[in-house]
DNA sequence: CAGTTAACCTGAGGCAACCTCAGGTAGTCA
DNA sequence: TGACTACCTGAGGTTGCCTCAGGTTAACTG
């Protein structure tokens, strides 16, 4: 019942507008990246040198800001997806999507959930590019399986569960210790097929 | 450098305190369980019949309020560890206990992240119990590797890991589907010692 | 270059939640 | 019954959210 449109940011094209926009995405990024996905909006629209208004002029919600913030970074994924499914190894290509989805996945604390949120709500900034995300893993799990690499039962919703318990261990490690890439490599090491004789 | 003591609160003699203490603790949990762990404390103590000012009295922090809801599902999961220690099949009993405690640490949304970071850091509430969990996990871990189910390598911070990234997911799933019991399958059978022929 | 338009900016202010503290209340014990 | 003190209350300072009425200015037009 959510008929709340997505409001996708896009840069306004009046110079002052343009640059106050480039101002609060930079520091709302330094701000994401220290303090997590709730820091303060007001203490964003200061470090950028502008009124809250304007903040929410540009950004009216703070998932749309979010979604301003992580927009190259999810779309390089895809299309590193899209590179990956030519590729002549899908297990191979698979475990390196992986990889580079937990580390993008896991870029501030508080962005997965934001991220699997959005992937199954349609009214939320980000819904587009996580709805393409889960098509380009999809894509990727689907070769694995026909290749007979990965056992068949795995859906690509529950690839996506694996996917963001790693990146939230990620996000919520301590500084000296990211569990994620042992993470990863036992999920993979779970869903693999087996090879019939040692 | 954290030199604040962790505050266990403890149910108070006098018998309005007493009363009161339970009746936060009974709203705590109802509000916790419906809206996750960053519920409104004032809207506990209103439900609790009682002054914020009486909240804070008992539970000095958000923390302590929620090791408080937690406490008898903790000490239960770990006195289960050492029922299970006892176990004929270690494999089993891990597979047993992994599930339960990943039951028991997504009672609500947001518990996850409390405690894990209990874990590590002693100047909160639920440390102790945090850390006598990890203990008895590593327990039914270190038996399940002697007795050559799992694999050598894996050590109890990384079955944390695991078991954290499934309680989020569960945590955090739609109401329609909880990915976590398909999760814990895949941990399992990715930390397994694989039979030599199939 | 002056005039017009609308995109843009500002910041006060209402709201909600956090947490503290000075002052009042009432169990408990002797 | 009186004294002690654990306990309770709720106003109020603080922070962060978000809106909106009113002012500013970039950009376009003749």
């Amino acid at each position: 019942m959510s008929d709340a449109q997505p409001y996708i940011a896009r840069r306004p094209k009046r110079a002052d507008g343009a640059r106050n926009y480039d101002a609060i995405l930079s520091a709302a990024r330094k701000a994401f990246e220290t303090q997590g996905a709730d820091a303060s909006l007001e203490e964003i629209a200061g470090q950028a040198g502008v009124a809250i208004g304007t903040l929410y002029r540009h950004f009216p919600t703070r998932a749309s800001l979010v979604e301003a913030t992580t927009r190259e970074g999810l779309a390089e994924l895809i299309s590193r997806a899209e590179a990956l499914a030519g590729t002549e190894d899908p297990l191979a290509a698979l475990d390196e999507w992986m990889r580079r989805a937990v580390r993008h996945i896991s870029t501030f604390r508080g962005l997965v959930g934001i991220l699997t949120r959005s992937m199954y709500d349609e009214g939320t900034p980000s819904h587009a590019a996580c709805s393409a995300m889960h098509s380009s893993g999809a894509h990727l799990l689907r070769a694995a399986q026909e290749a007979g690499r990965v056992r068949e039962d795995l859906t690509a919703d529950e690839l996506f569960d694996l996917l963001s318990g790693a990146a939230w261990v990620r996000e919520n490690a301590l500084a000296d210790r990211d569990g994620s890439p042992r993470f990863v490599q036992m999920v993979l090491e779970g869903i693999v097929t087996r090879p019939a004789a040692g």
